[in-house]
RNA sequence: UGAGCUAUGGUGUAACGGUAGCACUACAGAUUUUGGUUCUGUCUGUCUAGGUUCGAAUCCUAGUAGCUCAACCA
């Protein structure tokens, strides 16, 4: 038997649909704006369209809503095709709402003609002022009872080029009294001379979000519209344009947005971000776009298991961003290749270790102990070694189970070592420690008897690579910027990056790709950074391990 | 002080008039050559007040709280 997992209120509208027969097959479409980078809150939208037509069947559009040359460009749609094909997605149809120009421009013309549409000379000001407010009704305009012949007119010398921008535009006649402001004859067209990144100087006139959304879907067939919940009110308006235009009857549906603890979310304010260089650019790890996410080390399984977890619904929310670490660090588990690296270096000598002259000791390490198969990898041991600093400790509190005076600890995929003596320079800093090792422990084959509680990770002093490492932390110190007292830049998190010019990596890591995922033994998850680094081996940290000691040390 | 939308543990989401469940987090324990993973267990919830009903998170009424709406943006 297989769980029944319960589904949410689209869905279940969709599972309704189709019981009923209304459609035999469902049309979905993400339709961004190319005017900015995607973000997790777009990843969102992306799951829930795309996986809407996996679930039942069908097919997704992606649509640019690029209906204001001004603000879009082509370095968009780019970036906008490859963060979708990136997350795992394939569209139908790749269209623009610009191809629809010319239907349109018939669609308004049709207008006119039933005498749902005039031509306004009013300016942004007066037609503003004449709009009235929540509690009081607008009055019409003075142009709003011209002609049929006349609008048409106009409008056709709008088209043609004969007025400057804002000099007139094209409305539809509806309610000046309707308690949705949406309804107070909404503006369908403006004038902008402007240049568009597909359609070029072709046009002058261009229509607005309202009369160009609902008409695409309409025009492409889409079954079901899905946006987020400041659109409802649009909804009444997007009915009435089907209904007056006679056209193929799309619906809207709306779900609450995704916001994430830690960060914000709207594209103005990560353009500020951008612009004002708190961040590295749209990239940067510590953003949360996708493409930040991604050049971090996110993996496209981790957003879709995260859009799965968290799932959608109506109200408003704010997700853990705990959440999404969980969810990459469930499938880096499962993927990533084992490695050690040591940050901040201890020298470790063992005395009794004899080196042969020519020949280093390898030993053998499993890539992924998540793997039944795991291929495995050669580590160079030796007589000096370096170990994390912090995992030494002179004077150890309670439950310490790594390295001390006189205390024994195993190597990882090594021997057992005893921590003999501690060397230090002048100014009493601990400069190398002095240790024996087991011989019978080695790894695999151990016939010491000997257990020990801590288990470290190393690197041979000598046959090492060494490379850069970034940590990231949260952008922000506190959970909704956007919902604090004052400016949002005043919470952003000064120590989000902390740069580890020099650590000490194991020599596996030389031949480090891009596509592969590593997880740097009791450090984190990490991969290797997408840009130019001129040569280096530089690291991103994806996300911490959890670390349960640090919690107990926190306590006490 | 108009209209619309929403209200379930710390977080997110189920329950479609009939035992408030799942996941994350937190906590406790077991296993562990990663203080990781895995496994087991525990804590915490129906906004308020009325009503309908044998029975209400669910239906009704009235409150309360939060969000959205007056761009020639999308």
């Amino acid at each position: 038997m297989t769980e029944e997992k319960s589904l949410n209120f689209i869905e279940e509208i969709i599972e309704a649909d189709l019981k009923s027969g209304k459609y035999s097959s469902i049309v979905t479409r993400f339709p961004p704006e190319p005017n900015g980078y995607l973000h997790i809150g777009h990843a969102t939208s992306i799951c829930l369209n795309f996986g809407l037509t996996q679930k039942f069947g069908g097919y997704t559009n992606l649509r640019f809503d690029d209906t204001n040359p001004v603000t879009e460009e082509t370095e968009y749609v780019e970036s906008i095709k490859e963060d979708v094909k990136w997350l795992g997605f394939e569209w139908k149809n790749e269209l623009y709402a610009s191809d629809y120009f010319e239907q349109l421009y018939g669609f308004a013309l049709k207008l006119i003609d039933k005498g749902l549409a005039y031509v306004d000379d009013l300016t942004s000001e007066e037609i503003a002022a004449l709009k009235g407010s929540h509690t009081e009704p607008g009055k019409d305009s003075p142009f709003r009872s011209r002609s049929i012949e006349e609008n048409r007119r106009l409008f056709e010398a709008m088209r043609a080029g004969q007025f400057k921008d804002g000099e007139k535009v094209l409305r539809a006649k509806i309610d000046m009294a309707h308690p949705n402001m949406l309804m107070r004859d909404p503006i369908m067209y403006r004038i902008k001379h402007a240049h568009h990144h597909r359609t070029g100087d072709q046009w002058c006139i261009y229509p607005m979000y309202d009369f160009a959304h609902g008409q695409s879907d309409s025009i492409e067939e889409v079954t079901h519209s899905i946006c987020t919940l400041e659109f409802v009110p649009h909804r009444e308006l997007y009915d009435w344009f089907i209904e007056k235009l006679e056209i193929f009857p799309s619906h809207q549906y709306e779900f609450a947005r995704r916001n994430l603890t830690y960060t914000v979310m709207s594209k103005r304010k990560l353009l500020q971000l951008v612009a004002e260089k708190h961040v590295d650019g749209w990239d940067d790890p510590r953003m949360p776009t996708i493409s930040g996410m991604r050049r971090r080390g996110y993996t496209p399984e981790a957003f879709r298991d995260f859009c799965d977890r968290v799932g959608i619904a109506k109200r408003e929310n704010l997700v853990d961003v705990g959440l999404l670490e969980f969810c990459v660090r469930e499938h880096l588990n499962k993927v990533a290749l084992r490695r050690m690296v040591v940050f901040d270096p201890l020298k470790v000598v063992i005395r009794n270790y004899e080196e042969k002259l020519g020949e280093v000791e390898m030993l053998k390490g499993e890539d992924n102990p998540e793997d039944p198969e795991s291929t495995v990898r050669e580590i160079p041991f030796g007589r000096e070694l370096f170990i994390e600093r912090d995992d030494f400790m002179e004077q150890p509190p309670k439950k310490f189970f790594r390295l001390y005076p006189g205390g024994m600890v195993r190597l990882k995929f090594a021997y057992i070592i005893r921590c003999d003596e501690v060397v230090k320079d002048d100014a009493g800093n601990i400069t190398e420690l002095r240790c024996t090792y087991i011989p019978e422990s080695k790894s695999g084959e151990d016939t010491s008897g000997i257990n020990v509680k801590g288990t470290l990770h190393w690197v041979s002093a000598h046959n090492n690579v060494t490379a850069e490492v970034r940590l990231y932390d949260r952008l922000f110190k506190v959970e909704d910027p956007s919902n604090e007292e004052g400016d949002f830049k005043d919470y952003i998190n000064t120590d989000s990056l902390q740069v580890v010019q020099t650590v000490f990596a194991e020599p596996a890591l030389k031949t480090a790709k891009m596509n592969e995922r590593y997880q740097f033994l009791r450090k984190g998850y990490f991969t290797l950074d997408t840009k130019d680094t001129y040569g280096r081996l530089v690291f991103n940290r994806t996300v911490t391990l959890k670390d349960s000691w640090s919690k107990e040390q926190k306590k006490a």
